[in-house]
DNA sequence: CCAGAATTGGATATCTAAGTCCAATTAGGA
DNA sequence: TCCTAATTGGACTTAGATATCCAATTCTGG
């Protein structure tokens, strides 16, 4: 229901908050989050004409979040890529019904706005500090064992 | 956000409950719904392999819809046609989780979870007996007077 | 039984999302 | 300056959703 870019772009904006304000190239992105490197960098470049990150070349450089972790919210990130498409008008043209839409795409629009406020409401701060603390994370390796000294990781190439 | 064949799918069965028990050609729904005649075909096949509606070949044959709109939810179509996806693991193969989604999945299924109930708990017939009575509703021409053979220039979609 | 009405299903075409590849460009540091 | 790290963007490929067409099949009514 969600497209494949949306949760790429999640992913890679969870992540580079999770290091913020620190740099993250393409390819530590995409290592960490394990989407395909190539279409990765696409999904980026849409979040920085979105104005989300900004990206730095060369020696050094990467991709670092613009906004603070807590001002952000999911609603911004997958609008920055594919917005949510709200029903406004009936898709039959029906010239019979003025603004309102018929009960049947009433309800669907209802379904789709309350997606679009549960993300409103959620800022990337609150996904990164878990309130129950119970659940591990997937792609932040906080706990994962020490990860101090990973620069030598001989990476396989697929 | 929702499909085009979901979108096709109910209108058919809503039309087909504004109907029942009448049987409907593919060629009739197909008018009425402004659905291209024969992938409408297609998506009713669904529908019917799904026990939704039965189709009677030859003269006077048609789509029937199989149960009482007051007994058919809008997630029952929806299902039918293309299920909704929900998360049950984290997308990344992280070993260190458990059953568990990691925070940023388990808002998104929330928010699909959230869709679902709400499609539960909506029959056709709540569809087709309005509630706010002030809403005309879409492709049932009840008051949509004549309208046969209606040339309309097709307007410019988003 | 026959002719026409209606669905069925296979083959195919089109469009968009998803993903890949690579040359060009930009920038940092020795 | 020069080498290397890194993004950029265009062209291309692949896969799935959407859509069309048509011949075959099935059934009704006369």
């Amino acid at each position: 229901m969600f497209s494949q870019t949306v949760e790429y772009a999640l992913r890679a904006v969870v992540h580079l908050a999770s290091k913020a304000p620190e740099a993250r190239t393409t390819d530590q992105i995409a290592k960490a989050t394990k989407v395909p490197r190539a279409y990765l960098s696409k999904v980026l470049q849409s979040l920085g004409r979105a104005g989300l990150v900004h990206s730095q070349r060369g020696l050094g450089g990467g991709m670092v979040l613009l906004k603070d972790a807590k001002d952000l919210t999911i609603l911004e990130v997958v609008n920055a890529v594919e917005p949510i498409q709200r029903i406004r008008t009936c898709p039959l043209e029906l010239s019979s019904h003025g603004v309102r839409l018929c009960p049947l795409h009433r309800r669907l629009d209802n379904a789709l706005a309350a997606v679009e406020e549960a993300f409103r409401n959620t800022t990337l701060a609150e996904v990164l500090t878990e309130p129950t603390k119970s659940v591990p994370m997937c792609e932040f390796p906080e706990f994962a064992s020490s990860e101090k000294t990973r620069k030598k990781k001989p990476v396989a190439r697929s």
